[in-house]
DNA sequence: TTCACTACCGAACACGTTGTTCGGTTGTCG
DNA sequence: CGACAACCGAACAACGTGTTCGGTAGTGAA
């Protein structure tokens, strides 16, 4: 690793940062080859190496700052009062920083499995809400998006769940989820 | 591609998936090689190569019968009475295939990332909880899982969003947001 | 400005992975 | 049984990785 004291040192870094995020824009993360990184930085081989061990290390240096940004935007809005994620700042931030975040959002390897499956589930989330608007059953928000959120935080629910080791069981999981997106 | 009336064939692809399950059980997806995948499967280079253009592909064809498994548990369920997501078959059924689940919902490349910024969400939003807790605001549930969803489904939001290519403003997106995690 | 330092370069390296080809072998279906 | 197709496995070029090393040049401190 190398002294934060040299401009050379920043330059480079922030050479190759840059460059992982634009070609994140352009390719999936896993497609992305060091090389294509150091080429489009003009950065030699043996450079990056010195930096950074791999090419996930150097997208998780560049995470830094980023995560720092949305938790000042949160510090911010928080209060005893308003929503438990004061959520204003951090979309304005979002929809500034586009193209950072859609790269970051972009599909990756395995997220092929999950996209599908999400598509699957909000196609029939959305099926079922249709139905029920047509039997005069309204909502404030509109279907497409009541689809894909609920779709959304089904998996992500279903992931936590795996990840968390089965803090509670099929059933209770069900009924856990019923009551966090009631309101949707 | 290969004609499915003849038995080698069957055996071969399933050895394929099988294999690539187990392997993404262990190692990150992106790292696992079509190397690996044909040694696990004791199948000879060329014949992966006979079936499946890349390890994407496998991937995706895998799937198949595991979003038609969902799809059909969800169609069990459904009616214009409960939920518009019914998740009880569902959740039962990922209990049951708990390590093919896990593996798919696993760490992958990039996810790094996502899984970064919501675990600092999800810390956030337990601190604001706890404090709502300490001045005597109760939810049925508890505050842990109700950080976690808040979390994940905000990034799942937020990916959305973005996929979407931006169908409402920042204040807009804020707004739907907390209208649809009203309950939690 | 000088000077020691160190980041950078770039070529070369061994090594692993990819995707293809091809001749030979073995299993399968009719 | 016999024709056919799937499988094997070795070999291949092409590419990406991560390391090494001697030389160059920018940098911060005296």
């Amino acid at each position: 690793m190398a002294r934060a004291h040299d401009r050379r040192v920043a330059r480079t870094q922030s050479a190759l940062q840059e460059a992982l995020f634009g070609l994140i824009q352009v390719k999936r993360y896993d497609k992305v080859t060091v090389q294509d990184i150091i080429d489009r930085a003009n950065v030699g081989r043996s450079t990056f190496y010195a930096h950074f061990d791999t090419k996930d290390d150097l997208l998780l240096s560049s995470l830094e700052r980023l995560t720092a940004d949305i938790d000042r935007f949160l510090e911010e809005e928080s209060g005893l009062e308003g929503p438990v994620l004061p959520v204003r700042g951090l979309f304005h931030h979002v929809a500034e920083q586009q193209p950072v975040f859609r790269a970051l959002f972009g599909t990756s390897g395995i997220d092929l499995v999950t996209r599908a499956a999400r598509d699957m589930l909000a196609e029939r989330a959305l099926h079922t809400i249709r139905e029920r608007e047509a039997a005069g059953i309204r909502h404030p928000v509109d279907a497409e998006t009541r689809a894909a959120f609920l779709a959304g935080s089904l998996m992500t629910f279903v992931g936590w769940w795996l990840d968390a080791g089965f803090p509670m069981g099929p059933d209770g999981a069900a009924h856990t989820f019923a009551a966090l997106v009631a309101a949707a």
